[in-house]
DNA sequence: TATTGTTATACTCTATAACTATA
DNA sequence: TATAGTTATAGAGTATAACAATA
């Protein structure tokens, strides 16, 4: 179910006009697709990401990237395998992703206090800087990016959200 | 933005406790991600398109090919470069999908009747009576995919997700 | 000159198997 | 016996360049 780009409706005969001069787009029907949660929800998403790797690459950072440095924010000393755990993410795609932040000298990696087959992963100064300031681009790229909702309605859709997949 | 697995906020201190046992996980504060639409709206599409993906399975359909299908059975003739720009899959990458339904006797290409360069998509018979029943697999997955909603959050949530991308 | 459909290809993301060192 | 971290690699998914036929 990728994101669409058109959206209006169409007589469900046969379609005769292809789409011609690009510009105005032809008008198909897509409105099954709508009625589904998870289409608008992927499209939603979508729109989103879309500003949001926009205002990362400020940064030099990726979507997971963010996360993993906000976590690491958050959670000082949190091992390889709890940020798999959080962020979903195979043990073997974090290594390169943490091996590239540790050669940017944003995070460090130390021996866990308790398991030695562990290693704990925390901000340098420089990484600190730089979360937070990320964390600010975050959250206001988010209210750009939904600038058609009322605090009101931003604060219900993310209440149904989370009744979704909590 | 990956799709995280755990929720619970915990202590912005020293993280001393390695995942150990498996099961019960350790409480990651991931609290500030969980402030963001995006992150939501991409953990709920993700929960939903988990669901969609099994259950579309059965019909050995992935998600793309589920969308093909239904929009051109709302929009017989519809021509590749339509559905590529409904679907924002580029056009490279839908002549294996294209041929691959084609394979199975779900869709046929047909000359297109004003423009020579097109081919107009339409469903055979199988391809109709599979839609249909896909259709009907996906309208019921999504209900079960967020049966915590009510209709009248479920109707609340579209809206204000399509405020967002239309 | 632009567009449709196509091939070939590259790049990114994600997934699996297998190893080591510790528990 | 199981887990943390790692390597190597395979497989999707997605992207660009370039071409023939037609507009």
């Amino acid at each position: 179910m990728p994101r669409a780009r058109t959206s209006k409706p169409a007589p469900s005969e046969e379609n005769t006009a292809p789409s011609g001069t690009t510009a105005p787009g032809p008008s198909i029907d897509a409105s099954f697709l709508h009625t589904l949660v998870g289409y608008n929800a992927r499209r939603a998403s979508m729109s989103i990401i879309e500003v949001f790797v926009e205002r990362m690459a400020t940064h030099d950072l990726k979507m997971v990237e963010f996360s993993v440095l906000s976590l690491v924010s958050h959670n000082p000393g949190i091992t390889s395998r709890q940020l798999c755990a959080a962020l979903d993410v195979m043990p073997p795609n974090l290594v390169g992703l943490i091996a590239a932040l540790e050669r940017r000298k944003l995070i460090e990696r130390r021996p866990h206090p308790t398991d030695r087959r562990a290693v704990g992963v925390h901000l340098t100064p420089a990484g600190a800087e730089l979360t937070a300031q990320a964390e600010r681009t975050a959250a206001q790229l988010e209210m750009d990016a939904t600038y058609r909702l009322t605090d009101a309605e931003r604060k219900t859709l993310i209440q149904l959200l989370q009744k979704i997949y909590n």
